[in-house]
DNA sequence: TTCCTTTCTTGATGTACATCAATGCACAAG
DNA sequence: CTTGTGCATTGATGTACATCAAGAAAGGAA
């Protein structure tokens, strides 16, 4: 661990960079955030004085998120290795995160299609298992709409 | 940790409950979900085979969600007290998670003026501190639609 | 101060998705 | 077999929000 003071406009991360570091703000405010394809910014967090900031990509592989300072502040940083050899179940609870952290950028940043295509893609076995309404209500779609996204995908072969 | 088996439809966790359990899925398929003031289901997520599935509201508070079988389980159920003991350290992921909980079911289910009150309430002093557009981009909304929610709440007095 | 940049607001129009309603299909129970 | 009940599909219409465009207000640097 060690302490750093960053200014305003500072930037600690961008989107894939491997780097695998946590920040707790001691004071100040930071921001993580990512751009989509269509170049739009979709802020992921705020994080004021005692919240801690990072990206939960798996360690060692490229981030999703820019990472940059609001005010002026004063950080803590961490190394992911660093918590992970405190305890590792914590990896577990990483990953996780790492879910929701995806979960929540899609619903920002993608249509239905969109999502419908990723959770395809990420859970396929899961598609046969349920029936087409619960799938949309993980999707945050009605069930009429992700009939047709699925009418229009099947069309287009 | 004691291992149950738990047949299709079966129900174990109700919303408004007060209860830490955390279920982890050796066979089968669980969901969790939430339903709104409108009675609208919104699946939270799904825990298929080696999956852990659980509200993660604080310990002792009433959870958010419903949790039950879509398919025969057998599932290995820990409190979270247990959890807890190895490592104090999860106690501020668990905290985390609960947030990126909460904010997952606020895009399914909000509407852009629900999630600003919402927003408000939870962190009323970053409001002063970063640009409306900034709060816009967190909510996932464009500054225009923010500023005229923002017009409308404030006629409304 | 003036200029410049960024933020916020307001209006006009477009669109993705919701809602409402009807029909067709399964599969389960009798 | 028949009847019922829940699920998927399709069409018509409604609406919340996005997009596009223009102007007003609010700092920051010279």
């Amino acid at each position: 661990m060690k302490k750093i003071t960053v200014s305003k406009g500072a930037v600690l991360q961008r989107k894939g960079d491997i780097n695998s570091n946590v920040f707790i703000v001691e004071d100040g405010l930071l921001r993580s955030y990512t751009i989509d394809d269509k170049g739009k910014e979709h802020i992921y967090m705020f994080g004021p004085e005692n919240w801690f900031v990072a990206d939960n990509c798996e360690p060692n592989t490229p981030g999703e998120l820019f990472i940059d300072a609001i005010e002026d502040s004063i950080l803590k940083v961490y190394s992911k290795e660093e918590l992970l050899k405190e305890s590792p179940d914590i990896n577990a609870l990483l990953r996780r995160l790492n879910t929701m952290q995806t979960r929540i950028l899609m619903l920002m940043s993608s249509s239905a299609k969109e999502r419908y295509e990723h959770f395809i893609k990420t859970y396929p076995n899961i598609t046969q298992r349920v029936p087409l309404k619960m799938i949309a209500s993980y999707l945050g779609v009605t069930p009429e709409a992700l009939s047709r996204v699925r009418h229009e995908l099947s069309q287009r072969e």
